[in-house]
DNA sequence: ATAATTTCGGATAATTTTGTCCGAAATAAA
DNA sequence: TTTATTTCGGACAAAATTATCCGAAATTAT
């Protein structure tokens, strides 16, 4: 469904924002460790959720990652994925035909139509806050 | 959402599904240039298609590929999916967690399961036949 | 029989995605 | 001010996916 780095970018940004429940700042390594991923390309999709204002980075010895709790339920789960993967699994055919639309559509369009519509209002209306809450109420996990 | 070869898989599928609908068969050439697909590539993706079954292969001259009619209201989208990129895309964790599951849910688990079961659903319930007719009365298209 | 056509199967190449390495820049603590 | 820590950014490497090439096998037509 999602890339790799997306997948990771998602997972991380939600560790972030858990931490930042507690005005607490996390540094890659931690983040890597408690993701379950590799941590160098992690830094990398850090950078472009940073680069893009999503979180907050930090230099220099206690620094890290944070997310301000104000940004937490203006930002949504789209705003990562357009960041990392784009928009092709909103816009794009399910076929893959570049120039497919409804004057001239493939023969799923209708179909895929239906359920993309559906990934996007879920990913648009779910924001960061929900999610990190049930992290932090441990009613969900991000490890294995 | 599928790959490449998966969207290969299912325009030469459907290609052949509408020319077997007036009992021509089409060799691998036409249905390249048909769906506009790397001739070699798709070459390969028939050929697993083959070997799951959905399809029929004849080699030699005025050979090809076809599907028996009576098929074509057997054989849906999900098989297609399932040949060429498994059952990822349905049983998989949004996130990529390998042991996500109700127990021990990551954060998006629920939300994700309903977007998905949403897809599973529709490709599981749509035939060759249906796609294949409306091709063929020129209601949609595979080029492009 | 022979030749021509078409799929099959293996090897190989190109591209994209994923992942690593390392030095530079920033910044906080000693 | 020096040192240690941390992110930043570029180059590089590995793996997966996408794509090509070519000879072999099968089969039809001549």
């Amino acid at each position: 469904m999602f890339s790799k780095a997306c997948e990771y970018g998602i997972r991380a940004t939600l560790h972030i924002a858990q931490k930042s429940l507690h005005g607490e700042r996390v540094s890659l390594k931690e983040i890597a460790g408690e993701i379950d991923s590799p941590v160098a390309f992690t830094a990398k999709i850090l950078q472009q959720l940073t680069r893009a204002g999503l979180i907050t980075s930090v230099k220099g010895p206690s620094g890290g990652f944070q997310i301000a709790k104000k940004d937490m339920d203006r930002i949504k789960l789209s705003d990562i994925v357009n960041t990392i993967d784009g928009d092709s699994i909103y816009k794009g055919c399910g076929l893959g035909l570049p120039a497919c639309n409804a004057k001239k559509p493939c023969p799923v369009h209708d179909k895929f139509a239906l359920v993309r519509n559906e990934l996007r209002t879920m990913l648009e209306n779910t924001s960061l806050y929900e999610l990190a809450t049930g992290l932090d109420l441990e009613l969900t996990y991000l490890k294995r």
